[in-house]
DNA sequence: TTGAAAGCGATACCAG
DNA sequence: CTGGTATCGCTTTCAA
C-alpha cells in the first residue's frame, strides 16, 4: 500500500494539484470556500499527509537542527536536551541528536550528517568548538550556537555560566562560613569548559582571602564523575587532613566525595563541608542534601534552542551568560554553627 | 554564498551529473577509475556533499527515525537514548527525539511529523502505545518498537524486562533476608507500564510466602520521583509502623524513602531495609548504597533500536524480554545480620 | 565508460 | 478561482 500524493488526492477530489497545494499551505487565497471543504475532506479521508522531504526540496529547509552532545547519557545533557525539545516543539523544528562521546572524528562525520541532512542550525552542547570545524562550519553555512561549551570560531554566540564566577562564589560561600583550609575536586584541568575555569576561580577567591592555596589542595581523576570524586577524595584526605570544606566541580564528583567520606567515618557536614557544582536532581536526593551551584540546564537548553532560532530567522544574536545561584541544603555548615554544636 | 550542487560539481570537472552521483554512490561500475580520481578531487576541493533531502525524495528514504519519550530528562530516558543512538550510529540513521509529556495530543502531533518527515521506524519508549494511535501507525507503515512499554496494537514487538518477574524476584529477595513485614513504594497503579505489574509482582511474592498482605501496605503519590518516595514513605510508617523492609518501583523512589527515613532518624538498613529498582547511576551515589534491580537501560535501547532496524530490512522480528538481576548493595540487611550485631 | 532525460512529491509562477 | 508547468538536487534507466 503505497503513501498517497498530492497527486492522488489531486485527482481524488478533481482539481488540480496546485489547488490542493494552495489549500495545504493555507494560503488563503486561490481556491474557493467550497472546493477548500471538498479537498481538505477528502484528504482527511485519504489519510494524506504531505511529504515533508520533498517540500523541504523545494523550500530549501529540512526543519531540523542538530544538536550533538559529547555524551547523551549524562543527567545535565538530559535535562538540556529537555529544554532544547520544548523551544524547538515551539518553532516547530525537530531536533536531531549525535553523540559525538567527545571524539572528534566522530563528531566531524556528525557534523557532515547534518550537512547533508540540510539542518537549519546546531547547538554544539557541553565542548570546545574548536577550529578543526572551521571548515564544515563555514561551508554549511547555517547558525551554531555553543552551550555550556565554548568556541573557537568566531562570531558563534556562546550560551552559559561564568564558570570562573560561579566557582569563585561557591569557594567565597565557603568562605564565608569560616572555613580557611580548603580543597577542590576538579574535573581535568585540560578540560577547557569544566576543568580549567573552575580550578581558576577557586583559587582566585582563596588567594583574594590570602589563605593557602597550594596546588596540592586541588585534586582530580580524569572526569566529573561519582568515581572520579571518591578518588580525589582519598588524595585530599591523605595530602590535606586538615581540610574542613570542599569545592567539588560536579555534583557527581561532590557525591562521590560524600561516598567515601562516609566510608572513612568523616561526617558531613560536621567533619567537612561540601559544596557541588549542577545542581542537578542528585543534589537533593544525598544525604545530607547537597549545597551546590545550580545551573539552570532546562531554561539553558530552551534559551539556547530560542538564539538559535532567531539567528535563523536572520537576527542579530548575542552571547548570554546565564546567572548561576548558591543553592544552600545541607552539606555545608559554618564554623561558627560548629562550635556551637559541640 | 550558495550551496555547491551536483551540478556545479558535474560542470567544474567537465563530466555529467549522472557520472559523478555513480561516483558518488559507489557502484563501482559506470565510470574510469581516472575520471573517479578527477571528480573526487574536484569535489573534495569544492567542499561539495550531497543533499540528503534530495536523495531522500528519490530514493524513499529519509535515514532518520524518531523516537518518542513521555519525558527525555528522566535518567533513565537518558540511558535508553544513549544506546538506541550508538545502534543509530552503527547503521547509519539518524535519530528524532519527541518528547511527549505523556500527552495524547502531542503524541499524535510528533507522529503526524515523524510521518511527514518519512521516518523509516519509530521507537516507542516507556509508554502504552494504544489504539488511539491505530490508525496513523497503520498508515504510517514503517517498523514500530516499544521500549521499555506495552502495545495494543498487533504485531509490533515489545523490549522491556518482566516487570511482574522482577518485582516478584525483588520482594522475593527481601523475604529471603528474613523479613517478613513488608511495604512497598509504588508508582501509580494506574500505570499500565511501570504501576500496576509491579505491585503484581509484589503481591504474588506475599501472597506466596503466606504473609500479610494488605492494601494499605502499598503506598503511592502519583508519580516515580524521589518526592513520590517521601511522601509515600510517611504513609508506610503511619500505617504499618512494624515494617522492616520496603520494595521501591524506582530508584528515586527509593532515595526519597531513605531520606525520609533518615529525617525520622530511622536507620538504612539497620532498621529498615529498602530495595529499589531501575539500577540507575543514582544507586550507587546514595549512602547507604543501594540494592536494586537491575535494568540494562543502554543495552535495551540498543537492542530495541537493533530490533527496528532489522524490521526496517523486512525481517521477521520478535519481541524481547530483557533479563533482569538483583544488584546487591547496602541497603538491605538480612534479620539474621540484623541479630547478630545487636 | 559516458550523457540525456525521466521522474521522486511538492511549490509557485504564469496564464486563462 | 483554477490548472499547467518549471523547478528543487539527485538517482537511474536507456542510448550512444
Amino acid at each position: 500500500m503505497k503513501k498517497s500524493t498530492i497527486k492522488d488526492v489531486a485527482k481524488e477530489a478533481n482539481v488540480s494539484i496546485a489547488t490542493v497545494s494552495r489549500i495545504l499551505n493555507e494560503t488563503g487565497k486561490g481556491y474557493s470556500e467550497k472546493t477548500k471543504q471538498h479537498v481538505m475532506q477528502t484528504i482527511e479521508r485519504m489519510g494524506y499527509y504531505p511529504n515533508a522531504i520533498a517540500r523541504g526540496l523545494i523550500n530549501n529547509e529540512s526543519g531540523s537542527i542538530g544538536v550533538l552532545f559529547p555524551e547523551v547519557s549524562a543527567m545535565v545533557s538530559a535535562e538540556l536536551l529537555h529544554g532544547i525539545e520544548s523551544a524547538a516543539q515551539a518553532f516547530r523544528k525537530s531536533v536531531i541528536v549525535c553523540n559525538t562521546s567527545s571524539d572528534q572524528e566522530k563528531t566531524k562525520h556528525y557534523l557532515r550528517l547534518l550537512y547533508e541532512k540540510q539542518v537549519e542550525g546546531v547547538i554544539f552542547a557541553n565542548e570546545r568548538l574548536t577550529n578543526n570545524y572551521q571548515r564544515i562550519v563555514t561551508q554549511m553555512n547555517v547558525p551554531f550556537v555553543t552551550l555550556s561549551g565554548t568556541t573557537e570560531i568566531n562570531h558563534i554566540p556562546e550560551i552559559k555560566v561564568n564558570d570562573v564566577q560561579a566557582s569563585y562564589d561557591a569557594t567565597r560561600y565557603l568562605i564565608e562560613q569560616g572555613h580557611t583550609r580548603l580543597a577542590m575536586i576538579s574535573g581535568n584541568p585540560n578540560d577547557l569548559i569544566a576543568g580549567a575555569p573552575r580550578i581558576d576561580g577557586f583559587k582566585k577567591a582563596l588567594k583574594e582571602a590570602r589563605l593557602p592555596c597550594e596546588d596540592t589542595q586541588i585534586c582530580w581523576n580524569n572526569a566529573f564523575y561519582f568515581d572520579d570524586g571518591k578518588i580525589a577524595f582519598r588524595s585530599i584526605i591523605k595530602n590535606h587532613p586538615e581540610t574542613t570544606a570542599i569545592f567539588a566541580a560536579s555534583d557527581e564528583l561532590a557525591a562521590g566525595a560524600m561516598s567515601e567520606a562516609h566510608a572513612q567515618g568523616i561526617m558531613v557536614p560536621d567533619d567537612l563541608s561540601i559544596i557541588g557544582y549542577d545542581n542537578t536532581k542528585l543534589a537533593m536526593m544525598l544525604i545530607p542534601s547537597l549545597t551546590t551551584v545550580s545551573q539552570e540546564f532546562e531554561t539553558m537548553g530552551y534559551k539556547a534552542a530560542n538564539i538559535l532560532f532567531q539567528s535563523m530567522m536572520g537576527e542579530e544574536v548575542e552571547s548570554l551568560t546565564m546567572k548561576h545561584k548558591i543553592i544552600e541544603r545541607g552539606s555545608v555548615k559554618s564554623v561558627n554553627e560548629k562550635f556551637k554544636n559541640q
